[in-house]
DNA sequence: CTACAATGTTCGCTTTGCGAACGCTGTCAA
DNA sequence: TTGACAGCGTTCGCAAAGCGAACATTGTAG
């Protein structure tokens, strides 16, 4: 028989099930059965059977065709949240430096080929909300966060995940070589902090400093703001404020076991 | 044979392994094999095969014999907010009735005889912190926010949830007949809010107001304080402030589709 | 050191769930 | 209007996936 190895301590209609669960993201918040079937790369058969497990779970909601998750996948992530202290530990240490340096204070870690975002302060303050939150998946390589995680990592294996990963052009100024997304890598390497400038969004500046101890797995904290009159004293400012934000959260081991 | 009845539609492999993944909550946010089957009502070898699945797929790390949830789980959740523009058209307002009242402001929804919350404000105040964040599950009966829950349900159903739920004794304080809670559960829901003394936490008063639309999915909007020397005052003005609040919400229409 | 209890892992037998095939619904052209 | 077609949700026979009794392994008490 030449079927393919199959390990028989793994449940691969368990594995597909989540794969159906997964891909409701962002971009596609309700799906047709044959829409997730596609973005999970099952058949519509398997997609279906996955998909109705979850609506009888509670987790997915069927509005006629259209399929749209539920709040109780919040609890799953509850669980995590709680787990780690992440109310006690990480939550009012980025909410208070967000108020000092009046600006939203984010915390973030790699998963598959994109930025994660772990935790976010959100300062009352007249400035712009881009709308994400905790569990928020952005762009890799031309965002100050992404590439300060890739900084974090051994260089090769940064090349290898960035090679893994798309590079969509969001902006005239983003740029569209790997090599040259590398340099500014081992530049954000050597200087502890990763800046960058209209390349995710046009007129946005990006500040990033890695907040997990050099070897652990990558964890950076990071904030954004629109370029102001002067970039260098911004830039400064901001800088300082996360670093002594990082050190505060790595002081609490509170991002140790991640 | 007289093989209970299955519905070829439904995947009980991945309910089962679902129900692995919905075990790690607050209490315990890691465990060994045997301890999930327990609490999963499922056979040791069929949890572990889900658990090795998770572990797969990245949702769970296996530490020795330990099992623990990473941080992907988040990224479950992520579509959840983004798809329902949490960070845009939640966030915010929480934040600022947050900030101007000097409290916390949590959202909050029914999950499975248990308070979920959706959403809190994350505002530098100088006072205590929970520890509970979004996804966080907290008690029915002897909070605020659970009983104003319950006030936004017909009051059979009301009184068929509470039925379901275990109610456990927290302080000396706490409400133990059924009957005594769907008392105050009536005059919450006349009165248009709910206020909890010392039940769930000793010396802390909570408050809490319906969100939603009546006939919905109730949502309501609560935060908590220490009982301070003028109790009648301390009500009014924060029990006007979350009135506030939830007509914001409601009004955003930012939580209608739940 | 032995007995015992509790945990993790294997493997034969049964059940589950895979996917080709089907029917249904909307869309376009003749 | 009618026919051809494309895309969707749903069914069912058969292969393979996974259930759980049994076994192996580790930890604990006497």
């Amino acid at each position: 028989m030449a079927t393919a190895e199959q390990d028989r301590n793994i449940s691969s209609s368990f594995a597909k099930g989540l794969a159906v669960l997964a891909v409701f993201d962002a971009e596609t918040p309700s799906m047709t059965l044959a829409e997730i079937a596609r973005r999970s790369g099952q058949d519509r058969a398997t997609a279906r059977r996955g998909a109705l497990t979850l609506v009888q779970a509670g987790y997915l909601r069927q509005d006629g065709r259209m399929l749209s998750l539920t709040p109780r996948v919040l609890a799953l992530a509850g669980g995590f949240l709680q787990a780690n202290q992440f109310g006690r530990r990480v939550q009012p240490v980025l909410n208070r430096h967000a108020r000092q340096l009046e600006i939203e204070v984010t915390l973030a870690m790699l998963d598959q080929g994109r930025v994660l975002l772990l935790a976010q302060s959100t300062v009352e303050h007249g400035h712009i909300t881009y709308g994400f939150t905790a569990g928020s998946r952005i762009p890799l390589a031309h965002t100050s966060l992404g590439r300060m995680l890739l900084a974090g990592l051994p260089e090769a294996e940064a090349a290898k995940v960035l090679a893994a990963t798309e590079i969509p052009r969001h902006t005239g100024q983003s740029l569209a070589e790997p090599e040259a997304i590398l340099e500014r890598v081992a530049k954000a390497r050597e200087q502890g902090y990763c800046v960058t400038d209209s390349e995710f969004e046009a007129g946005i500046t990006g500040y990033a400093v890695p907040v997990s101890r050099p070897g652990r797995t990558p964890i950076v904290a990071g904030c954004s703001a629109p370029r102001g009159s002067q970039p260098e004293a911004d830039a400064e400012r901001l800088l300082r404020g996360l670093q002594l934000c990082a050190a505060e959260l790595r002081q609490a081991e509170a991002v140790d076991h991640l």
